[in-house]
DNA sequence: TGAGACTGATGTTTTTTAACCGCATTAAGA
DNA sequence: TCTTAATGCGGTTAAAAAACATCAGTCTCA
């Protein structure tokens, strides 16, 4: 396996990312779902808004996670830069219990189309 | 490779560790030439006394490194259960050029046979 | 076109926490 | 008593969280 190197500083904002709950959850629904709104992460996590906003502005600004737009929705998705190290660290503590609730409480809501990938309109013919 | 798995407070803690300057550079010698001193480390790293054992102080706190006396050092080692961790985490930084010149400085002090390791009385026959 | 709803960002303030540092002293061994 | 390491103290800085209000962009629908 061809590792990326990264540098010292890089990696310690990383670091910094990954020593704080809120956001490594948020790392981790990214990680296991490709992308999601803030507003499905306050669904899931139980958070305010402001919280889930300011916590992904960190990331964003830790060059951890990137964001599009969507209809009214703004997807985040871990940085294709940061997948390696994230998965790799993440392997550790996969099995963390409290990371897999969360990942059960996205199943639960995304079987009952809460999520906002559930309510994007798909129809082709749509209004312009 | 089977990993071991951690609680995410465990890998929180790790990560907070590596998410200080001083602390990498600690791991980092740790790791690469099995156990050091704190007046090696200050030596090498260029640190207060001070500061270098509250740092020790921390580490151990979190369970990343235990110590152990030889004469009148202690030595300070990275614990077997952090270990995988730590490497892995390392593989991405390593190329980094201020851990690699430390590396180096640890190299230059050990030909000059100024570490603690180079001092020990290794006589069978000293006294006790 | 304009009103209102929805999604998200941001300014502000307050509180709390913790991390850093150095100086000086103390403790433990040899 | 010398060396090695730990710690009490004090000051500074940073940052994290939380709550609140406001603002901005987009969509819907009349």
């Amino acid at each position: 396996m061809r590792l990326k190197n990264i540098s010292l500083s890089y990696g310690m904002r990383i670091f910094k990312c990954l020593s704080e709950e809120p956001r490594v959850r948020i790392l981790h629904l990214l990680l296991q779902n490709k992308e999601l709104t803030i507003s499905d992460l306050e669904l899931i996590l139980d958070f305010t808004q402001t919280k889930t906003s300011r916590h992904l502005a960190y990331l964003k600004n830790a060059g951890l996670v990137g964001s599009r737009r969507v209809d009214q929705w703004i997807f985040y998705y871990l940085l294709e830069e940061a997948q390696e190290i994230i998965l790799q660290t993440f392997k550790f503590i996969q099995k963390d219990v409290h990371l897999i609730r969360d990942q059960e409480v996205y199943r639960i809501l995304d079987s009952n189309r809460e999520l906002a990938k559930n309510k994007i309109d798909t129809n082709p013919y749509r209004s312009e």
